[in-house]
DNA sequence: TGGCTACATCGATAATTGTAGGCATAATCT
DNA sequence: AGATTATGCCTACAATTATCGATGTAGCCA
């Protein structure tokens, strides 16, 4: 691999003239400026981006520590990632942390050792003092999909207890009364929210949330399949089901039609996402949407501008509406 | 961010001791290890690798140019890659270049100048050139689901033919004779194998490929929905049909369904990739299994052994089996 | 016309952080 | 004592950028 000093050599200049050009400064003469050019063509040459990071201090690229990439829910906030750090001139470090804190841990130091100059955390597990810690040292980072109680840091959401009303306020719109919800687990900030919009929507139209009616899952399909058979099973069963998310959604499906029941026909069922599944025709689930790639867009938005110091002092807290997309899987309640 | 130097100092040593210490060299006594791991804790210093890169001249990363991440096809193939990259000590650049030349030779350019260990291309549409060029250079690289008719390269693919085949053979077994063909896109080596397997198993059991029953498709369910449409109004419709991959076949389910049929009880169908979604309950389909994970991951295998020097000079290609994975969408013919 | 300033152009050099090989010194073993 | 081994330091890189100084030339004024 040939290096600058290959150049000049060639071109006949020394090395700075070479670095003056390739970092487009000014005074130099047209023809030097063809001479050197020249050189780089017939030579191959691509300038080390690692010995230009050590003297710049800055590697052009971000850390991104998600989950798993294989939920269904991630790919599309990656490709917001990518799209716009590319955009920017900036690469992705792809780190699958299975939402465990030693390996989210182990990414962060490793991260930081390769100085990446920045890092998305997205539905991270870490803990608070360790991110207060980044905070602390100035480092960029962001969050999505997660805020943090006691720290003050930049971070992209959706406003899940909107979304949650959104959702039980169809349904009740609907006609339902009896209105159950399969929660997701509840070390998990947004499943939380999720709740509240559900008892607030509730509340608001003067419905009571029976106890019996809320049910905790796992936000995968086997949650939701198992609250729902209990559900199922209930004196007074639901006459309708809001489910945190998607996946709880389609595991309340199957139940439901094994139970030999019919969706929408004899319950209707709200999932939470938009997950690209819950669109295909034999699905068709009523859901809320989050803009993920938008969310993935912004957040990356929002950390290069901290990363190139355009910044300001203050914590950037984007929260997104969510939106209702009604599909068929809900239906005025008969009768 | 301190430097080695500061920790020399702060521990009384020079940096050599240091840096021995730090990369695991004997002859350095307990105590001053002590010492000096004593000092690092305390400045909280972390080795530079961006420096260390430089003198060692590898960056323990991995550049990895996938068509789109949101394509259901490829994050488990990502998370084997992952999952083995890091296990090896390994970071993957992760790059979407909607399978577009110009972008992916952006792509390649940009980790070329980060100076990437090694590259793994998934379903490349670069040129045979750019690859061979690289190849001459002797720089780490392997392919994923894409084979080069010319250059002699590492690579990794699933046995196109042979799943076809058995996805065919399938359908003959329950007594199908007319059998329709949804294809890929042309361009796509893995589609014209698919189409490939399909014939020869028609022609090995003694049936007519009626070139009506074969349509072309675009990998996507719009293709798969309208093949299907013309295919259902042919005079003498298929009873089955062989979808070259999943989406295609969602997307004859619901043409199939809008017609008034049903899956399986009116027509059979088969699918080829056995993407998550195939096996939801509503969706159910009968496909054949690519190992995609596992592709993943020994793509990464093969390339880190290229990169740490272990490989021999032959080039390794893995043809993995595929699987054929019976669910509810294919059924006896009546009659 | 001599001298001065201003600017265009290019090169020499230090700096970035860490590794590796050689070398000096001290300790231990024949 | 001489050889060997253990320990730690010195120094030369790795590939680039950034600062500053050197050189030459043109324009301008007295």
């Amino acid at each position: 691999m040939p290096t600058i000093i290959d150049v000049a050599k060639r071109a006949g200049v020394s090395k700075s003239t070479v670095s003056k050009i390739l970092t487009d400064k000014p005074y130099v003469s047209h023809e030097t400026r063809e001479k050197v050019m020249k050189a780089i063509a017939e030579l191959g040459y691509r300038p080390n981006a690692i010995a230009r990071s050590l003297v710049r201090n800055v590697t052009k690229t971000i850390g991104l520590i998600i989950s798993d990439i294989t939920n269904p829910f991630f790919p599309e906030i990656v490709r917001g990632i990518e799209d716009k750090a590319s955009e920017m001139g900036y690469n992705i470090f792809i780190c699958n942390s299975d939402a465990k804190v030693e390996r989210e841990e182990a990414y962060l130091e490793l991260l930081l050792e390769k100085r990446v100059d920045g890092i998305i955390f997205t539905s991270a597990r870490i803990t608070d003092t360790r991110i207060a810690d980044l905070r602390r040292h100035n480092f960029p980072f962001i969050l999505v999909s997660r805020t943090l109680p006691d720290v003050q840091t930049d971070y992209v959401v959706v406003d899940n207890r909107a979304g949650a009303y959104l959702a039980v306020e169809h349904l009740i719109s609907l006609g339902h009364q009896r209105i159950a919800h399969i929660t997701g687990p509840k070390d998990a900030s947004g499943a939380l929210d999720r709740l509240w919009g559900y008892q607030k929507a509730m509340a608001d139209h003067g419905l009571k949330t029976d106890a019996e009616l809320v049910k905790e899952g796992d936000f995968r399909e086997q949650g939701g399949y198992l609250a729902t058979k209990e559900l199922l099973s209930l004196s007074s069963a639901p006459t309708a089901i809001f489910a945190a998310n998607d996946f709880l959604a389609i595991g309340a499906l199957q139940a439901i039609n094994e139970a030999g029941l019919e969706v929408p026909e004899d319950i209707s069922l709200v999932g939470f996402d938009n997950v690209h599944l819950a669109g295909l025709t034999r699905i068709n689930l009523t859901t809320i949407n989050q803009p993920r790639y938008k969310m993935g867009l912004m957040a990356t938005e929002v950390l290069i501008e901290r990363i190139e110091g355009r910044g300001g002092p203050d914590p950037v807290q984007l929260v997104l509406e969510p939106e209702l997309v009604i599909r068929s899987s809900t239906k005025r309640l008969a009768g």
